[in-house]
DNA sequence: CAAAGAACCTGGCGGC
DNA sequence: TGCCGCCAGGTTCTTT
């Protein structure tokens, strides 16, 4: 999501949404597509930034427009139209005032696109956790966080309400990185594997970056080019191979739902 | 109230 | 070839 965002802001910042299609209701449900092209068409973008896995469009108005991918929303930039091929999984244009098109993509139409006024916007972003990457997210946060709960320690990374931004292969990743069981308790880790976690998850975070993320299976950047982050995983869908630190097997569980990757011998 | 499980969708894969 | 079950970068609702 931060690649996206990063790769969308110099093409959105200052554009005015001339049109607006909704190929698919559902990306906009509740709302009508009807009610949500009128409330968008003509507002002019005047930022982009990224809250958790949130993409959020701030619009002149004051208003916001919230962009969720879930599992294989894609955002596109292009200035001529799609060939037939690519409209396959479209399901949201927005036409922008200097002849180019921003697309969303979703082959498994979990992806969301609302609206927010500013009253909403408050409330809405207090429901998510710290951001990860931000200096202020360090070891006592991590222990505050950790402390007076029994769930697996993988749960409480992937609890967006407790921490916002880590998905299902980058808690796995910073697991792996930082030698912690994914079922351990979390009240059982010590201050010195709390820091431990916190830079393992800083620096997965920040390299998964670095790479523009991970292109398992549909995954592309605004460019419509793969991330390559996929090419360095340590543990994450790579059961049965052995352990690139210790040449153990790669063992696989589920925890709280979610296909779980770790190493036996590494992780404890 | 916390936690587990199901639901929301589509499509690819392996097994039979 | 075809059908079935399982699995998937996530969140939210229901059940236990």
């Amino acid at each position: 999501v931060e690649t996206v965002k990063r790769q969308l802001e110099p093409a959105l910042a200052g554009r005015t949404i001339r049109g607006v299609k909704v190929l698919d209701p559902l990306l906009v449900a509740p709302l009508s597509p009807a009610a949500f092209r009128k409330r968008l068409r003509g507002q002019v973008v005047t930022s982009i930034d990224r809250r958790g896995k949130y993409l959020r469009l701030h619009l002149k108005t004051g208003m916001t427009l919230v962009i969720h991918l879930r599992m294989t929303g894609k955002l596109t930039y292009e200035e001529a139209p799609l060939k037939p091929a690519e409209r396959r999984h479209l399901r949201l244009v927005l036409m922008l005032d200097n002849g180019g098109a921003v697309y969303f993509h979703d082959q498994r139409r979990f992806g969301k696109a609302f609206l927010l006024t500013p009253e909403e916007s408050a409330a809405y972003w207090h429901k998510l956790g710290p951001e990860p990457l931000a200096r202020q997210f360090n070891r006592k946060v991590m222990m505050n966080i950790l402390r007076n709960r029994r769930r697996p320690v993988k749960s409480l990374l992937l609890d967006q309400s407790l921490i916002a931004g880590i998905g299902n292969i980058y808690a796995d990743e910073a697991l792996f990185d930082s030698g912690i069981h994914p079922l351990r308790p979390s009240e059982a880790i010590s201050e010195e594997e709390a820091a431990r976690l916190v830079r393992s998850i800083k620096s997965t975070l920040r390299r998964a970056i670095r790479l523009q993320g991970s292109s398992i299976d549909t995954y592309r950047n605004v460019r419509g080019e793969r991330g390559r982050f996929q090419e360095t995983f340590r543990v994450h869908r790579r059961q049965g191979h052995s352990c690139l630190a210790c040449g153990g097997g790669v063992a696989k569980i589920k925890v709280g739902g979610r296909g779980t990757y770790f190493c036996p011998s590494c992780q404890k």
